[in-house]
DNA sequence: ATGAAAGCGCTAACAG
DNA sequence: CTGTTAGCGCTTTCAT
C-alpha cells in the first residue's frame, strides 16, 4: 500500500502538501495541486483510515442504531438505511451499522473508541434509555423521533400528528361522518413509540374539530388481523363511511377483507392510508394516502448530523410536513350519488 | 478520554501490559490481570480504534454489501443483515453498512483505507462487475451467492436448486401430475442473479425425473401481477393441482386471488412456498414451505470470514440444505379423496 | 511475567 | 505557497 510519504516523493514536495492538497485545508498552487493529484492516481494511494482518525480525531465514520422489533415496518427502515448511507457518502462519511439490541454499550463502545463521530438513533422512544447516555457521549446525535424530554436533543421525524389530522381533513371535507382508524399493533402503542401515539392524536383532534364520530383499532400486522379488524369495524359502525390505515404491512389484507365484506373502494368506503408512495401505488384502487418520507428524513438527519459536526447550531426540531396524495381510494360517503352527479 | 498509559499508571504496569491484558497474546499474571482489569474499568477506558488499527493493522471492522434493486424482498436482506451485525460483535468486530450504488468503487475505497479488514457481498450475479476487483483486494471476503467464475472465492447460499428440488418432491410424493411455478419478477432472471435461476433448475428437473408437467410463471411482486398469474394458471392448466411460489411479497395476494377464483387451498390446490417461515406461519391456511434460512447464512457468512482472517482455510463452497416445513396448504391432489378416507 | 521503546501513517502547528 | 516535525494512542518486537 502507498502511503503518503510516496506519494510526496513522487510528487517532489512534503507529506504534508498531499494531506492539504486531499483536505483542501490549506491554498496550494494549482501546478503542484495536480502533480500531487496524479501521483496519488499513478500510485492508487489510499490515506489509511486508522492513521487518519488518530491524527485528526475524525473517523468519517457515523454510526445508525436500526431497530429489529415487531410492529415496525422493515422496508421502511431499510430505505431510510439506505438513504442515510447514501447522504453519508455525500459528506464523505461511512456508516456504520448497529442494532438495538446491543443497547447502551453499543453507543458507549462506539462512541469511546472513537469508531464513529456521530450517531443517529432511529425509533426513538418516549422514555428511551438511550436518550441520557447519549447526552453524557461527546458526540453529536440526531434522533428520529421524539423522546418525552427533547431538551439539547436534536430530533427529525414526519409530523405524525399533522399526518392523521391530513387523512381525518380529506375526509372531512369529502363530506364523510364516521370513520375508523385502523393502527399499528398494540404493542407499538404500549411501547410508547412517538410516533403511533401521535398519529392518533392527530386524528381525535381534527375528528374532533370537524365533529366526526370516530373509533379505533389497533391491529396486529397479519391478514386475521386485518380480516378481524375489517369485520368489527362495518358490524359496530353502519354507518362507517372512511378509514385511516396506518399499517404498512396489512395494507392490502384489509383492503382485499372490505371487498370480502362487499364493500366497494370507494364507492362503499373511502381508505386513506399513511405508508410509503410505493404500497399506495401498488394497490388496486390506488391508495390515497399520506407518505411516509423515510429517504426525506434520512437525508436531512445526516444533514443535521453534518452541520452539528462542523459545530454550527441546529434547530432541536425538525417535523417534516405531510403531504396528502389523492389517488383512487377515496370518494364522497356515497359513491352512488357522485356517480350520478 | 482516558489513554491506555493513564490505565498503566493507575494500575501500576507499563502500557504494554495493559495492552497484553486487553489482547490476551501473552500470559500475564493473575494479580496484576485483576489490577489492570479493574483500572480500565475505573478509568472507563476504551482503546482508540484508530491508534489501534494504525498499529495493529486490524481495524475490526468488516463491510457489507446490501442490493437495492427491485425484485429482492427486503426484509430478507434485513434480517440477513442482522444476523452480520450480531455474529460479527461475537468476534468483537463491527459492521460497515455499503450499499450496492457505490458499486466497485466503494469496496477499493473501504480496502484501500484499510476502513475494514473484510468483505461480505450480498446478492452476488452471475457475470458480477465486483468479483474481479474483490481478487485484487488483499482481503478476504464472502460472498452470498455463486457468481459464474468462483475460482478461489469464498461462497455461500442456500442451495436453491434443492429448494425447487424439494418443493417439486413434496408434491410428488403427494400425488400431483401438474405443477406450476411462480417466480420471482422478469428482471430477477435477466439479471442473471443466481437464486432465482437454480431454483428453476431444480423445480425443473425434479418435475422431470417425476414425470410430472409444469408452466413456469414470472411475477411481479404486486397483487395486480398475482391475480393475472393465477387467473392464467387456471386457465391454461385446468388439471393444474399444485403451485410452488418463489416470490415473498405476492404470497398472500395470490392465495387470495386463487381464493377469488374458487380455489380453495389445499382441496382444490396445493401450494408450496420457498419463503421465510415468518410468511409462511402468517398465512391463511400456514404455507408448507422451504424456509429461507436468512440468518443460517448471515451467521455462517460471518464465521467464514473471520475463519479466513486467521488465516485459515475455507471451504470455495457452501451450501445451506432446505428443509420442507408442512403445513396446511398442501395435500394430496383431490381434497375429497382425501377427506373421505 | 513484565518493561522499554520503536514505529504504524497521518494531520496540523510552526516556520519560513 | 510550501516544508519540517511533533505528536495522535496503540501494538509489538526486543530485552530482561
Amino acid at each position: 500500500m502507498a502511503k503518503i510519504e510516496d506519494v510526496a516523493r513522487h510528487a517532489g514536495v512534503a507529506p504534508s502538501t498531499v494531506s492539504y492538497v486531499l483536505s483542501g485545508k490549506r491554498s496550494i498552487s494549482e501546478r503542484t495541486r495536480q502533480r500531487v493529484l496524479r501521483s496519488i492516481k499513478v500510485l492508487g494511494y489510499h490515506p489509511h483510515a486508522g492513521a487518519r482518525s488518530l491524527a485528526s480525531n475524525r473517523s468519517n465514520v457515523v454510526a445508525l442504531v436500526v431497530p429489529l422489533r415487531a410492529g415496525i415496518h422493515v422496508p421502511v427502515i431499510m430505505q431510510f438505511a439506505t438513504s442515510v448511507v447514501t447522504a453519508a457518502r455525500g459528506y464523505d462519511h461511512d456508516v456504520l451499522l448497529l442494532t438495538q439490541d446491543e443497547g447502551v454499550n453499543g453507543l458507549r463502545r462506539v462512541a469511546g473508541t472513537a469508531l464513529v463521530d456521530a450517531i443517529i438513533v432511529m425509533d426513538v422512544e418516549l422514555h428511551d434509555p438511550r436518550i441520557p447516555v447519549l447526552r453524557t457521549l461527546q458526540r453529536p446525535a440526531v434522533l428520529i423521533g421524539f423522546p418525552a424530554d427533547a431538551d439539547g436533543l436534536t430530533c427529525i421525524d414526519l409530523d405524525f400528528t399533522a399526518a392523521g389530522a391530513a387523512c381525518v381533513d380529506h375526509l372531512a371535507a369529502l363530506g364523510h361522518r364516521r370513520i375508523g382508524l385502523v393502527g399499528s399493533p398494540p404493542e407499538v402503542y404500549e411501547r410508547e413509540t412517538g410516533f403511533a401515539r401521535r398519529t392518533l392524536t392527530g386524528f381525535t383532534r381534527a375528528a374532533a374539530a370537524h365533529g366526526i364520530a370516530t373509533s379505533v383499532h389497533p391491529c396486529e400486522a397479519t391478514p386475521a388481523a386485518a380480516r378481524r379488524v375489517a369485520a368489527e369495524l362495518l358490524r359496530e359502525h353502519p354507518d362507517l363511511t372512511g378509514v385511516v390505515v396506518h399499517n404498512e404491512p396489512i395494507v392490502d389484507p384489509l383492503l382485499a377483507a372490505f371487498r370480502e365484506e362487499g364493500r366497494t373502494v370507494p364507492d362503499d368506503l373511502s381508505v386513506v392510508a399513511i405508508c410509503p408512495d410505493e404500497v399506495a401505488e401498488r394497490t388496486s384502487p390506488g391508495l390515497t394516502s399520506v407518505a411516509i418520507l423515510a429517504d426525506e428524513v434520512g437525508r436531512q438527519a445526516v444533514d443535521l448530523l453534518m452541520t452539528k459536526l462542523s459545530g454550527e447550531q441546529v434547530p432541536s426540531a425538525t417535523l417534516l410536513q405531510p403531504r396528502l396524495t389523492q389517488r383512487k381510494s377515496s370518494g364522497t360517503p356515497n359513491g352512488e350519488t357522485r356517480r350520478r352527479a
